[in-house]
DNA sequence: GCCAACGTTGGC
DNA sequence: GCCAACGTTGGC
């Protein structure tokens, strides 16, 4: 059963265009418990929205997780994962974050509902709807 | 095991 | 730059 997810990145750490530029890249510097436990639920093939937080405050595009959970070399305390992702496809325009709390439908979105978790599921229903926004111009 | 102090994230 | 939300740490 194929998963969805958002994973929150700075863009002046670490940008979409940066990524789409690489082709792929581990997943790194996840420190918190909660971004670390679903990144070890995510499934090969499962797909992603990479989100610039900060700078931007919007979905950028789509990635593939590419390869499942591994030890963070990084981490001492051996407590820490990665996962390998790359970009699947831009959206056809950016999906803000101010457009995401205005939509009834993504009231529920954990990017809403718990700021500060770097890497969140997504439903299903809001995977879609989001692709749906992306595919036409913003509302007047 | 509680909780105060502290640190971090991320929107504004 | 500020600060609310919230996760972590460490003393007791």
């Amino acid at each position: 059963m194929m998963a969805y997810w958002l994973m929150k990145s700075e863009p002046y750490v670490y940008s979409w265009e940066r990524l789409c530029r690489e082709g792929r890249a581990p997943w790194d510097d996840v420190r918190n418990y909660q971004a670390r436990n679903n990144m070890m639920a995510m499934q090969k093939g499962d797909e992603a929205f990479f989100y610039h937080s900060n700078e931007g405050r919007a979905i950028q595009g789509v990635m593939t997780i590419v390869k499942t959970h591994y030890p963070d070399p990084a981490d001492a305390t051996g407590k820490f994962v990665l996962v390998d992702v790359a970009p699947k496809m831009p959206l056809p325009r950016p999906v803000t974050l101010k457009e995401i709390k205005a939509t009834p439908a993504l009231a529920d979105m954990a990017l809403l509902r718990q700021s500060r978790l770097s890497v969140s599921p997504v439903s299903q229903a809001e995977w879609n709807y989001i692709l749906k926004m992306a595919a036409r111009a913003i509302a007047a």
